[in-house]
This record gives structure tokens, C-alpha cells and sequence, in this order.
DNA sequence: TTGTAAGCGTTATCAT
DNA sequence: ATGATAACGCTTACAA
């Protein structure tokens, strides 16, 4: 079933036929409707295939995330396929299963697919991303992350720093002054080093000294949230803690559940404070206090400026780093002391 | 940069460039290094979109998920992911975002883009998806749902019924008999009647006495387990539970989020079961015993089954449900009763 | 307003 | 073992 069938069934041109498809302002209203007739006759479907090959365009944007598992991934795909069929396009998922080298196949991946744009989730690009970048003749635009690489790339994220800095503002407003921190490992994501700066100027800021001993890395996860604060428990006689903020979500779900397998009540015996603002955070209990990242919002940003650029012919003008208002959300696991 | 300037660096005819690509052992070592070197040198990409159209074929699989929300997308995601890998396939997603209409739209998206397969999850599949399916020239296989509409298909999921009478088993053997169920919305997914039926025959099968008022309804999300809960708690002086299953591990959370809201605690004043073993399942307080789907699992069988029907070029032979294991997770929300 | 025809970058069939 | 050449199904100048 091709442009060809219907063009004979509706005695016209298979030019006229991608018209209809097309630009059917150009086509009299008559041979139009007679072409539409046909196609609904013959339950034609255009190829988009063959329309890619031609047009030279894929309409399609790609995206290439760390591991599909990690639960902010869901939100935030959500706010790129919306923004996406805004623009009438579609979006390639490229799944890197945490692995270094298969992020960059993403980028190979997604050139042979021909899309339009890339947009890069979540793991820091560095210089060994240079090679690949220059010679990509497509646009990419980093989310929730930056670039350290030569190649200038855009960038659309919170401003980790000044969020972490908030929570400790917070923290010191409810009265904590032993607050601990669970840090995303340094060598990992740039928001690691990022939040945990923002840790350590928070408590500078209120004259409180920074003690490394004070502080913890675990890798986002879960399981790692827990041992880092089972660390920070063993060293609890001397810290005497009486808040922790954390470098995500799930690592302060670990960080809830290792306190409660001690014996310590959370917010009562301890505060915690995610980052993220995951679906689930509001679900649990206590209800998470944690940091609001618009994961739908940036993904949207990243796609309106990546179609701007396509726009204007592949000159990304300008690049830079995008902040995002990020936002705390006060729920249940900080305890307001006397 | 296509294959023909790679040939003309290699002196070689584009065939045998295209050779080296597909059928490397039909070209002579030494020119198939000629023309692997000039690729190199050239950077050059083959064209995934040209392949597609000319070799009549994408080497993609389409997966249509009823909303990329949906908590367990990402386990279920993965499996698909992998198993298609190691076919050599990739993997097109389409977000119907909860909406009927959308759900159908996927079909015609998919098969634009030539899609050698779909795989369709969750939502049940009715006649009304008839007049597309039969127009489809693409097999079709279900995952996690059933189908009532004329057409055959292929399914894959656990056996729901079991399950969930698995679950009012473990409940009567751990000393509960008043036990209430948080079903799905009986017009939702087939797994809302299935696991409903589940709980009934388990209560049969013990000589419990089914009582409508020991079960409310919700559409799987938190919020609704959340005021399901609450109207079974309205009632709760005269049902007297001591165990609630509910048909999903979301629901189970509104559960367990609204019991602690009125004061009760879990096990120790109810129990509750859930349904799908999300990954956050055995991250909240108390850990949940549920019902471990083998989301990755089925993913993989959906593909392993469609990449056979493939094989054998489009004789879907025969169609059925096919049933995978599941497994009661035991952990901490079910208490013993003495 | 509509038709003709030349691509788009591959693969695949024939020859050689 | 390699090279011409005709598809694949559509878009898009250009012509009519």
C-alpha cells in the first residue's frame, strides 16, 4: 500500500498525493477530499521511513539516558515526549545501562536514526565525549547534568549548589546544628561535587564547621544510602547528628530505612531531606522533605531549545547553563527542634 | 557522508562497501580492510533509515505502554530492552498516557515506522481494537493483559487468579480469616477482575463467606488504594479486619499511607499484601510482602516469541496465554497471628 | 492546481 | 569477488 495506489485509485498523481499529506492547502479542495477518500478506502499508512529518506528529516529527537531503572527517569520522559508531540515530534529512547561506553554508542546510535537533536541525561560529559561531539552533526543539549568537555554545550539543570544550601537554611531554621550529609560519590555525576558544595557553604554560611567525618558517598541508589548511613551511625556517639541531607531520593530512602533497622525514629531521632522529589517520596512515611527538581519542566526547556536551534539552522548561538527553579517541599521527616 | 564516498576513497564500488556492512565474508579480506579503513578515516555512519527503506525492514520492535508513569514501566522496559538487544533489534516506545484513543494511535504510529513487532502492555485489549488489528500486517504479542477482542493474540503474565490466591493463603496460614481486598476497578485492566476472582476463590477455598462490603475498588494508584482504605476503615467496627491484599504494590502504599493516618500501624493492627514487587517495595517501612511479577522476564519472552514468529515468517501458528511464575515475597507487612 | 522526474542512501539482483 | 543498476516509498523542484 503506497502513495502510488491511492494516487491511481484517486486518479492523480502520487505528487499530489504526498501534497495532501503535506501541504494540502496546496491542493483544490475537490482532488483533495477525493485523495483522503481513497486513502481511507485503502487503509493507506505513509512509511515514515521512506518519508525520512526523502525529506532528509526524521522529525524524531533522541534521548540518551544512564539506566532506565533510576525512578526519576519516568517524569522526566514524560516531560520531553509531551514537549516533543508539541512540536510534532517523536522521541528515540537510547538506554546506556550505566555503562560509560554505551553512552557513547547512544550518540552514534541515534546519528545513524538520523535524529534531529539529542538530548543527554544525567551523567557528566567529559573530555573523552570530545572526539564523538565534534564530529556529530547534530545538536545536543545536556539535562540535569553540565559538560567539562571543550565542546560548549547547553545545559538545563536546578542549581544544585543553591538547593543543597537551601535545605541546610532550613535545617539550621528548624533548630539543626549537627547535620550530617549523604553525598553522591565524587568521581560519579557532577551534582556529587555540586550538592555537596552546596552542603559545606551552607554551613559555613551559618558558621558551622565543616567536619568530613560528618559526611558520607553512596551512589545514588538505595543500597548505598543505607550503608552510608550506617556509617554515619557508627560514628554517632561522637557526631551526634540530629539531621541528614541527602544527594537523592532513594539514597534518603535507604538512609530512613537503615535508622528505623537501629532503632531510630525518623523525623523524632533524626531528620532526613532528599533530593528529587520522586513520585514515590510523598507515598512513603514519613513523607519525605526533599528538594522539587521540575524534571517535566527541564525536559521541556531542552526540547524548546533544541528546536530552536533546529529553527535557525544548527547554530546553537549561544550555550550556557539553564538553572531551573527548584523548590523545597516540606513534608514530614524534619523535626522542628525547641 | 554516505556509502558511495566511502567507496569512491576505496576505490571500490558501493555494493562492496554495502557488502563489508552486511556480508563481510562475501569481500576479499584485503578489500573489505580497504573499505573498513576508509570508513574509519571518513567517520562514516550508515544511514539507518536508507537501510531501513531498502532492505524493507527496520530491525525495530514497538512497545506501547498505557503510560510511562506507571511504576512498573521501568523493570518491564528493561527486559524488552535486553532481549531485543540480543536480537540485533531495537526497541520504539510509545506512551499512550492512559488514554483509550492513544492506546490505538500506537498501532498506526508504530506501523508507519515499520516496526517488525508489537508488543502491547497492560490495558486489556477489546473489539473495538479489531478493525486494527485485523488491518495490521504486523504481529502483535500482550504483555501483563489479555485479549477479548475476535482477534487471536499471543499473552504473556502471570496467572493472576493464582496469585492472588496464593496470597489469601499465605494470609489464612499466617492466622488471618477476616481479610479485605483493595481490587482494581473491575472495567479498568482484566487484572482488576482476575485478582478480584483470585481473593473469591481463595476465601471458597478456605470456607470464608465473601463479603462485598470487605472490598473497595481503585484504579491502581496511590491516591485510590488511599481512599479505599479509608472507606474500608469507615467500616472497619464491623469488618473487623486483619489482613487487606490489594491488587497492586502502588495501591497497597495509599493503603499503608492511610492506616498510619488513622493511627493504626502495619502488621502489627493490619496487614497488608500488595501486588507487583516494585522496586520500592522492599525500600519502604515496613518492607512489603507482595507479589513478585517477573516483569523482566515476561518482557523477554514477549520478544523471544514475536522474534520467532518472525523467523517463520508471520504465522503467528498458535495463540494462547501463557502463563510465568510468580512468587510471594515474603517481608515485614503481614503479622502472625497466634 | 497538478504532473513529471530526479533524488534521498541503502540493499539486492544480475552480470561479469 | 566485484560492479552496474534497479528498486524501496516518499518529497520536492520544476514544468505545464
Amino acid at each position: 500500500m503506497t502513495i502510488r495506489d491511492v494516487a491511481k485509485s484517486a486518479g492523480v498523481s502520487p505528487a499530489t498525493v504526498s501534497r495532501v499529506l503535506n501541504k494540502p492547502d496546496l491542493v483544490e479542495p475537490e482532488t483533495r477530499e477525493r485523495v483522503r477518500f481513497a486513502m481511507e478506502k485503502l487503509n493507506f499508512q505513509p512509511n515514515a521511513i521512506a518519508r525520512g529518506l526523502s525529506a532528509q528529516r526524521s522529525d524524531t529527537l533522541g534521548l540518551i539516558v544512564p539506566g532506565i531503572t533510576d525512578l526519576f527517569f519516568n517524569e522526566l520522559y514524560r516531560g520531553i515526549d509531551r514537549a516533543s508531540q508539541s512540536y510534532g515530534m517523536k522521541v528515540l529512547l537510547f538506554n546506556a545501562e550505566h555503562a560509560r561506553d554505551r553512552a557513547l554508542d547512544g550518540f552514534s546510535f541515534l546519528g545513524q536514526h538520523q535524529v534531529s537533536g539529542i538530548i543527554f541525561t544525567s551523567k557528566l560529559v567529559t573530555e573523552e565525549f570530545d572526539p564523538v561531539l565534534q564530529r556529530l552533526r547534530i545538536p545536543v543539549v545536556l539535562v540535569l547534568t553540565q559538560s567539562t568537555a571543550k565542546t560548549p554545550l547547553q545545559a538545563f539543570r536546578v542549581d544544585d549548589i543553591k538547593a543543597v544550601f537551601d535545605v541546610v537554611s532550613y535545617l539550621v531554621s528548624r533548630g539543626h546544628h549537627r547535620i550530617g550529609m549523604i553525598a553522591g560519590k565524587q568521581d560519579h555525576e557532577i551534582t556529587g561535587q555540586l550538592r555537596l558544595r552546596g552542603y559545606e557553604m551552607g554551613l559555613q554560611h551559618f558558621g558551622i564547621p565543616y567536619d568530613p567525618r560528618r559526611v558520607e558517598y553512596g551512589d545514588y541508589r538505595f543500597d548505598e544510602g543505607y550503608s552510608a548511613m550506617q556509617r554515619l551511625l557508627d560514628r554517632q556517639r561522637d557526631l551526634q547528628l540530629t539531621a541528614v541531607c541527602t544527594a537523592a531520593d532513594e539514597m534518603a530512602l535507604g538512609a530512613i530505612r537503615c535508622l528505623y533497622d537501629n532503632g531510630l525514629r525518623v523525623p523524632e531521632d533524626m531528620s532526613v531531606v532528599g533530593f528529587d522529589d520522586l513520585q514515590i517520596s510523598r507515598m512513603i512515611l514519613p513523607r519525605m522533605t526533599t528538594v522539587a527538581q521540575p524534571f517535566a519542566d527541564i525536559g521541556a526547556h531542552a526540547v524548546r531549545w533544541l528546536m530552536g536551534v533546529l529553527g535557525q539552522d544548527q547554530t546553537p548561538s549561544e550555550t550556557g547553563i539553564y538553572f531551573l527553579p527548584h523548590r523545597l517541599v516540606e513534608r514530614e521527616s524534619v523535626l522542628t527542634l525547641v
